[in-house]
DNA sequence: CTAAGCCAGATTGTCGACAAAACAAGAGAT
DNA sequence: ATCTCTTGTTTTGTCGACAATCTGGCTTAG
């Protein structure tokens, strides 16, 4: 069989449902039944609702009782707790860095926007938006705080569902040149300046949304995940 | 009956395990059975894993495959990076806090400080101790941001069991002269005072630990959560 | 023609039983 | 006496079935 058993059955559940949300592929409001989902991972329902109650803790699903879960769908006022609550955890995060890279660390760093100019050239904007997000969770891993790193993932995901409901649409959200600036404050070691520049990073996300829209699609979720039967 | 059904079952049971980790009433590395557990709140067994499911994503507990949950029993490593992430954090709502503070919340949280000062004043320890983390939850509500409350509130938590395994004995571990010095600051509109305040507030709380400790009791769960069978 | 009530189908919530794994105690050999 | 293998017991993991609840369409009275 080339279904390896690799990494525990719910694990696997629980990392494509997380992608298919981060990536946009789940819209905010969704519903996601039980059966439904049973049958496309060919699982028990029992299986499928532990998942669930995991995504829902993250704050990636909402649950309601009786009446199942759904894929979270930030209001205004949610939306911008989660981005005051992102700009602290990343302010930390930068504070933290400052003056402490390393000489493979700014190499990995430097890499990395180098990666998201390129996928900015060809206009390749999926790449470039998973990149852009995965450049914060660098910063985060090599500050070496896997509590913050938790965080932020969880703040990360759940910001892409505020984007992909409130974003005014056709701007790219996440410049490489911004993040540059970030990291040459770093190795400046000047924390305050890379700070500031986080910060207003953040807020130029935060810019792009108009805070006062609907958001409603359809999507096949058997084709989405390759169901099995 | 007096048993009244408000508010579901199973946080019921949350509510109750988390408030006596919490309390520092259940040591960490003690194991918690399912079956145990099912008896003294006379509920299913899939109910108390359900429960420990949560605990176990909020950090309280850790769940090892096939070997069941225990309370979490943090490593030095893990002791250092929950007091990293909350120092972040508190910094963060400090900082959103400074000069924001209304007649009412300002009073609010003098008379919090004044029943710190009683407690202290009496001797009352636990009731000290509980004040203390309070406060900081108080001003995280007064922040507004219902998940940076939420980050703050597993942190404290984890605080508390970190401070039980690795604190050197006979000593308060938060002040209320340091708390008024915060809110001082915070009314001063001065936030990089009150962010420098709080940190160092913290850090005293840090050094107050000694990283290279043992502990082990033994707890009767019955008589803890009044079984009712 | 509208609106309230009701019935059928679908969906979620809960539980008990069974299977698998870990643990502890005891027997046997070195 | 100690170590190891075996075996029985305890504890956790998983599943399927049943009960409770909700949703949407239909009927019927006003």
């Amino acid at each position: 069989m080339a279904r390896a058993d690799e990494g525990s059955t719910d694990d696997l559940i629980y990392e494509k449902i997380h992608a298919a949300i981060a990536a946009q592929d789940l819209p905010p409001g969704m519903r996601l039944r039980e059966d439904e989902m049973r049958q496309i991972f060919g699982v028990s329902r029992a299986r499928i609702r532990k998942v669930f109650a995991r995504l829902a803790y993250a704050g990636l699903v909402t649950i309601e009782p009786n009446k199942g879960a759904s894929v979270f769908q930030p209001t205004p006022r949610e939306a911008r707790e989660i981005f005051a609550a992102r700009r602290g955890i990343e302010g930390t995060i930068v504070r933290l860095l400052a003056g402490r890279l390393d000489r493979d660390q700014r190499q990995l760093l430097a890499d990395h926007i180098a990666a998201e100019a390129a996928a900015d050239e060809r206009r390749d904007w999926p790449e470039m938006v998973r990149l852009s997000g995965e450049f914060h969770i660098r910063l985060a891993e090599i500050a070496g705080n896997s509590i913050l790193l938790r965080f932020l993932r969880e703040l990360i995901t759940r910001e892409a569902l505020v984007i992909l409901v409130y974003e005014k649409p056709g701007k790219p959200s996440c410049s490489h040149q911004e993040h540059s600036r970030v990291l040459d404050a770093l190795i400046a070691g000047d924390g305050d300046r890379a700070t500031a520049l986080m910060d207003e990073h953040l807020a130029n996300i935060e810019d792009r949304l108009d805070l006062d829209r609907e958001s409603r699609k359809e999507v096949d979720l058997g084709k989405l995940f390759g169901a099995r039967r």
